[in-house]
DNA sequence: AGTAATCGTGCAATGGAAGTGCATTTCTTA
DNA sequence: TAAGAAATGCACTTCCATTGCACGATTACT
């Protein structure tokens, strides 16, 4: 039993071949990935499973869904220290208009704002979209 | 001609019927509206229709876009001192998870962030969720 | 005024992505 | 090993954004 799969049991989610191996995918990805970019690096793999493994994974604190606003859903691994369990893990998320990869920027927290009278915060979303590191070299 | 047609004209765009009902209902909404619901308050018009006198009003920044992670696309009235225009009115929404209006929060700016080294910022879009100030009360 | 060109509108159809129901297989556990 | 629960795969459905094409309206130009 590998790390992955003790990693996962610890998260109360069997650890089958498939979520090994979606969860693999992840870790290696150092951006946030669709549905549909899973779906391409598996195409054994039926869409509705691995659309199912990601909820699971979402449901139990694994990974994060990362809207950033190009329509479709993104899923990034949540980091060791991350709240994204309790739904208040509130760090940016960048945007490159170049590659159009998007990352987490787990150490940038969104700011603390002062809403008008009578709003209430039950939680943010922050995305900034520019050139990324890699494509700004 | 009313002061809605020389304001479309003002911006380059051709004050029909159809745009000015369009630009009437938004400027009585005090919430960003979808496609959906402006067609629901024209059933006459066609839906194409709709859709495309959005994106001229996009275009000539009347009306700038709200994406409040609901996954479909709001729309809302550029206010006057808006700089949507050049793509760069960096204000806040509110998305109220009571009645599932979205807000401007035009007089909130969104704060200004320290990326780091390579990161080129360009754009930004902040959406805050929560209780609105008439579902609070 | 008349004609061409441009713009706006409506209809039909496409496409992408999310989500659901059900049957089948795999796994756990008693 | 048998029963029950969980995971997987397949076939659909739905929702919304978007496009192609044809027709009608408006403008520009002579």
């Amino acid at each position: 039993m590998n790390t992955i799969a003790i990693f996962l049991e610890s998260k109360k989610v069997r650890p089958t071949a498939m979520r090994l191996l979606v969860y693999k995918y992840m870790a290696q990805s150092n951006v946030a990935r669709t549905l549909g970019d899973i779906e391409n690096a598996f195409a054994k793999a039926d869409r509705t499973t691995l659309y199912r493994t990601l909820k699971t994974f979402e449901e139990k604190g694994i990974v994060h869904q990362v809207d950033d606003g190009t329509g479709t859903i993104k899923y990034a691994l949540c980091e060791a220290g991350c709240n994204c369990d309790i739904g208040r893990d509130l760090h940016l998320h960048f945007h490159c208009n170049n590659c159009r990869e998007t990352t987490c920027l787990t150490e940038h927290k969104i700011p603390q704002i002062n809403l008008p009278d009578g709003y209430i915060a039950e939680d943010m979303n922050m995305v900034i979209k520019g050139i990324c590191e890699h494509c700004s070299g």
